[in-house]
DNA sequence: AAATAAATTTAGACAAGACTAAAAAATGGA
DNA sequence: TCCATTTTTTAGTCTTGTCTAAATTTATTT
């Protein structure tokens, strides 16, 4: 249907859409696609004439309802394959991403249904993130950046908004996963670091780390 | 580390290889990789110079040690995946042989690792061709076609030659399958059709068929 | 409202991999 | 052996997706 380069820029114009609401830069897609702005510009075009995005010159890049559903189909893809690496071959969470990557290409409705069966309908990614289902609806939930909880506030780790290797690594090594339950002890003002509690042991990290963690406190 | 097409060349030069032991001439290499003759000269200077044949114009190509390992990694990773989307996610052994082909070059050496463990190191993929081990290794068996076959001999049906959707589903149809006892009744020398008993059933089949049967007799 | 700066687009080039048409080499029959 | 046919290679072109450099548009500053 649409060549990988293309599926790509779908995916990075989704993802940049939640920042960019009127509209992706040139800039910040290049950015993104790690590439240079006047390769943009030239894959931009070549999406606007296929339709499956909004474009006007100088004024950013949309999505069209095409392009989103593409673009949440390779998501699905995409998560589905975590799920299955991490469940099924032992893939840690940081070690997915790459892979699902390329997985996220394949071609093969009857691939997509049946792995999502063989996995039991996942509902989140191993990052907690939401899967589509067949249909391309995301379950919403409730969920809030750590960083702003009160002190004394408390709720269960539901997923990162920072997915790299490094980050998860860090959470791995702190005892932090999905799932579990942390308490905010105390806030510094000054740097905006947080003393919290950790299933019963107490660990001071910086706002990097509680601006990158979402909690549910529902 | 390789482009999906030089991969594809090097698959299909070792299959190739099989039939044109002297080398694979430049028109058969075409036909098979359903391309132009000279596409196929331009590519194969490319692999001679990554050193992965060994070429002489107008002498025909051979695999190089680096090529022939380079395309059992790849043969390797096309029928795990067939196995496991026969054995796990519930396709027919004539609907696995598109989407192995996009599997088969996704880059992960923990992926292929885990996804061979978690199927149980297979030996044979649903078609009966054997799964080269992580060295390389097939295992080798000692079977021949159907046709050979005397009047009288029976023997176990362990892969098919032909593994087109075609042929597999007329096997289906007829209630022949890996695995099962297959007995040859008579031999017409005329258009060298069979009669056979399969299952307790007898069968008439073309040479078409018998010739691309094959059957462990020991 | 200029003038400068930043962002974006255009123009022209390149590499990979394919194609067509034409040239060159190998093969096979008389 | 020599000619005709087949096979293979070469030459030149095309598409996709990228790049650099230059031009243009938009944004910012004074």
């Amino acid at each position: 249907m649409f060549s990988l380069s293309e599926e790509n820029y779908l995916k990075a114009i989704f993802h940049l859409e939640h920042t960019y609401k009127e509209g992706v830069s040139t800039n910040a897609l290049a950015e993104e696609m790690e590439t240079k702005a006047s390769s943009v510009t030239d894959m931009v075009k070549k999406l606007s004439e296929k339709k499956l995005v909004i474009y006007k010159k100088y004024q950013g890049v949309k999505l069209s309802k095409l392009g989103r559903d593409t673009a949440i189909g390779i998501i699905r893809k995409h998560r589905l394959w975590e799920v299955f690496l991490v469940e099924k071959l032992n893939f840690n969470w940081d070690e997915v991403h790459d892979v699902a990557e390329q997985l996220e290409h394949i071609r093969s409705e009857k691939l997509i249904k049946e792995l999502d069966k063989f996995l039991g309908f996942p509902k989140r990614d191993p990052h907690g993130d939401p899967i589509p289902d067949a249909g391309g609806n995301f379950s919403v939930s409730n969920k809030t950046l750590l960083a702003d909880l009160s002190i004394g506030e408390a709720g269960i780790c539901v997923g990162v908004k920072d997915s790299s290797a490094a980050f998860l690594q860090f959470l791995d090594k702190n005892n932090i996963s999905l799932g579990k339950k942390i308490k905010v002890l105390e806030k510094e003002d000054f740097d905006k670091s947080m003393l919290i509690d950790n299933q019963g042991s107490n660990l001071r990290i910086s706002s990097l780390i509680s601006e990158n963690l979402y909690i549910k406190t529902s």
